[in-house]
DNA sequence: AATTGAATCGTACACCGTACGAGTCGATCA
DNA sequence: TGATCGACTCGTACGGTGTACGATTCAATT
């Protein structure tokens, strides 16, 4: 555990502390934890993105080598699925929200649930290809239980859930893959309206310059759960 | 198979005479062209996987040298670029489909773009992170103009459009890594029911274990629909 | 015959994940 | 006290990666 630990550098730079490079040199890192992997590996991950993880820079920001990583996790891909899971937990709202019917409390989890993501946008794309960790696994199951009681009939209950989980997946992906460097947008918009005649309609309605995501997304799921349950 | 009259052989060759080399050796491959790299990276996605392709594999599976394919292509991205988009070409079904509707019409296109990614597993997980080539903007063109004349108002044209974007690439998406090898699925299974208790309701609908998935796609698509333009 | 330019490829470099084995250190036991 | 042990750390090394750079080949043009 990462707790106790702070008895032993005291220890050791009472020991060596006589000399006095011991006193202001590199900041003492508490000793290695997974959490404390895990934490390091989001803030890495956020900073860098997933192509910036790398067990020699991610062993570096812990001040550790790299092997030492090995102690605590089996392989590289243990780290994405564990820094992914991390981000995903759901709490869920008091009471009070959910006497706002069911309708309220499924948007409110699935936008919980896109910002989570958009929040560390390599989670979004990393997700669909990683096993199904715990709070991912509690979240379906809350959606399962709130849609069941809300009368979807158990026959349509799966194909319910499912086109709930595709449209918050492909919403937050193409979010999160669209969220580009000023630069890249710049290029993206020229190359687009030196094409825009072969696609007017897209051109017309400005589809890809409109940038009220959060709104789109929210009507679309209006129109989603319209067709699931209507009113 | 290194093909190439290699510069060492053929110095080689002029000194011992023209016995035994001429006639009968390696096939000559073709010239290296655009076209000829990129099919052969479909193939060697198709085979291997996004991680089995790479710039020596790939030139290995030409006959050419490594360097020789950045004459033709800029970098590894390009051709993971070229390579989606090859993929993603649509023809438009001959007029009598069109005359079924436009809900036939949207429905018709959307499951062969599934059906296309799904053919090409890799895809499906590299579309969102990379540009949109012109086999995309095409599709993304006919599907504005088909619900444009269908009636949906221009104010929810975009919602309409990228939420059927969405549902799609959701869909196809979480399929594509659904389609895990017989152990891996036995080993998830295991996983799932070892801890079914803490998630009752997806237990009991077997979401996990449904297997109809173009069915399911289907009747998602009709609800989405249904909320989108009712009937 | 000389020159040019498109196309090919060998070598080299920096970086990657991780196997392996040796080292450190606190706790336990003789 | 000293020996032993287990948890933990890390240096080195290996086989792989993408690609920069420069040398080379060869057909066409001068």
């Amino acid at each position: 555990m990462a707790a106790k630990r702070s008895g032993a550098q005291s220890k050791r730079s009472q020991r060596t502390g006589v000399s006095l490079q011991s006193v202001q040199e590199a900041p003492r890192e508490p000793p290695l934890s997974l959490e404390r992997i895990v934490a390091t590996a989001v803030g890495l991950l956020d900073a860098e993105g997933v192509g910036g993880l790398t067990m020699r820079r991610l062993a570096d920001r812990l001040g550790s080598g790299a092997m030492s990583l090995y102690w605590h996790v089996g392989n590289k891909e243990e780290v994405f699925d564990l820094a992914l899971d991390s981000v995903l937990e759901y709490r869920a709202p008091p009471q009070t929200v959910e006497s706002q019917g069911w309708r309220g409390e499924v948007v409110h989890m699935l936008e919980d649930w896109r910002a989570s993501m958009l929040r560390h946008p390599w989670s979004a794309s990393l997700l669909p290809r990683r096993a199904l960790g715990p709070n991912i696994l509690r979240r379906l199951e809350l959606l399962s239980k709130t849609l069941s009681r809300a009368g979807v009939a158990d026959a349509d209950l799966n194909v319910a859930i499912w086109s709930l989980w595709n449209y918050v997946m492909g919403a937050t992906i193409t979010r999160a893959s669209f969220d580009l460097s000023d630069d890249d947008r710049a290029a993206a918009q020229e190359r687009l309206t030196r094409l825009s005649e072969h696609y007017p309609t897209i051109e017309r309605s400005r589809l890809l310059l409109d940038n009220d995501w959060d709104g789109a997304f929210r009507k679309g799921l209006d129109f989603l759960l319209d067709g699931l349950a209507p009113r």
